[in-house]
DNA sequence: TCAAATAGTGAATAGGTATTCATTCTTTGG
DNA sequence: CCAAAGAATGAATACCTATTCACTATTTGA
């Protein structure tokens, strides 16, 4: 036994699993889901096909096991940042700053992710579902977010626009960013100008004094 | 021969073509590409499943030829709306109005270009290829939605931003809006609420004069 | 060291669906 | 009205890949 009354046997398991959902991940990242063969996934991690259903009920199961991974991890951090403040302003700035470093370090997972979010809202022209408990999960980052954005309006600090809107707006704009900027390669200077260029447009918008004044 | 020197026979091709088209469009849209069957497709379209290889050689070519049909359609509503003006603001204005009306009427296609745009930027988590054809207008658009942005920057009505990054925005904030927006019913009202809702998002942003002086 | 238990293997199975094609139905032109 | 040409049909084919499982290899505990 470890020191956290995990067994050897059971870290391997973990380390095994988790080989896998690497794999997995970049794999259905890059080739998407179904693209992607369970064979090459067992190929990358260096194990053969019939392993990954011991560690996986099935491919969809393998899914859903990446996305909830990463998933609750990022909805995790942000309920930090809904909890730390109260106030829009500087929620607003801590979510950017969650998502850029959040997404920085987990390139793949934003591709699979973002198929998702495009396929959501509509209905269905999804891979194959997401677990219920990731949205669940989304629904109540939905919620906070706009929640900051209706009390940023009431305390006169936001302009006041259709909240839903501004949310998706909000999403839409910074996924789209990430996904292009963070296309080539990272460093930490790219970082940083998204994570000003998401707040600055959020918060400003493009027009100048002189535009409006037209 | 009808008056535009097109026989009924092909006259009746190109129905035919069209209704396989919309089958293929609206369940591709509601399944996704690999959910559903090309049996689907012959079936919504009241055909038997053979018939649609009279049409079209395979489901990738069907893919392809349903994302050039709006495709290039909506493309070339845009270049109107480049070539017409020359002032950044209206442009963007023009845009703004001519993606939420296109889109209000092409629901479905919506969701497949978004689902396609979603996969585009990192490599390929998609369906299947998009036609080079259709990438070629969709570089061309970025180009000139660029080019509106650095001529308003230049003429000073645009604030100094990067332009790559204010395109990634204008275009995710647009689309996320859109496809949130739409995804109950649609009325006019709606419409308009959309476009100005999103030209003012683009031009101001969400902070007031009180929110920035904090 | 050995036998039982556990883990890994990859060829075989099973099910699904894109595509083909021999056949049947429809239209056309004489 | 008839035969040839064109269109439609849907059962059969061919291929692909998720999943299984009998077998081999490794680890464990005595």
């Amino acid at each position: 036994m470890s020191d956290d009354g995990v067994s050897r046997k059971e870290r391997d398991r973990l380390v095994r699993e988790s080989d896998f959902l690497d794999s997995a991940e970049s794999l259905f990242a890059e080739m998407g889901f179904y693209e992607t063969s369970m064979e090459d996934v067992a190929k990358r991690a260096e194990y053969a096909t019939g392993t990954i259903y011991r560690y996986f009920e099935s491919k969809e199961t393998l899914y859903h096991a990446l996305l909830l991974r990463k998933g609750r991890q990022y909805f995790g951090q942000t309920q930090v940042v809904f909890e730390k403040s109260n106030d829009p302003l500087l929620q607003l700035r801590g979510l950017i700053c969650c998502k850029v470093a959040f997404f920085a370090e987990n390139w793949d997972f934003l591709r699979i992710y973002m198929t998702e979010l495009a396929a959501k809202t509509g209905g269905s022209a999804r891979a194959c579902r997401p677990p219920q408990e990731l949205d669940d999960d989304f629904e109540n980052y939905l919620s906070n977010l706009r929640d900051v954005f209706v009390r940023g309006m009431k305390a006169g600090v936001f302009r006041k626009l259709n909240p839903d809107h501004v949310v998706a707006a909000f999403i839409g704009m910074s996924n789209e960013c990430l996904q292009t900027s963070l296309a080539e390669g990272v460093s930490g200077d790219v970082l940083e100008e998204i994570e000003m260029f998401v707040f600055d447009f959020v918060s400003g918008g493009i027009v100048t004094e002189k535009g409006r004044s037209v």
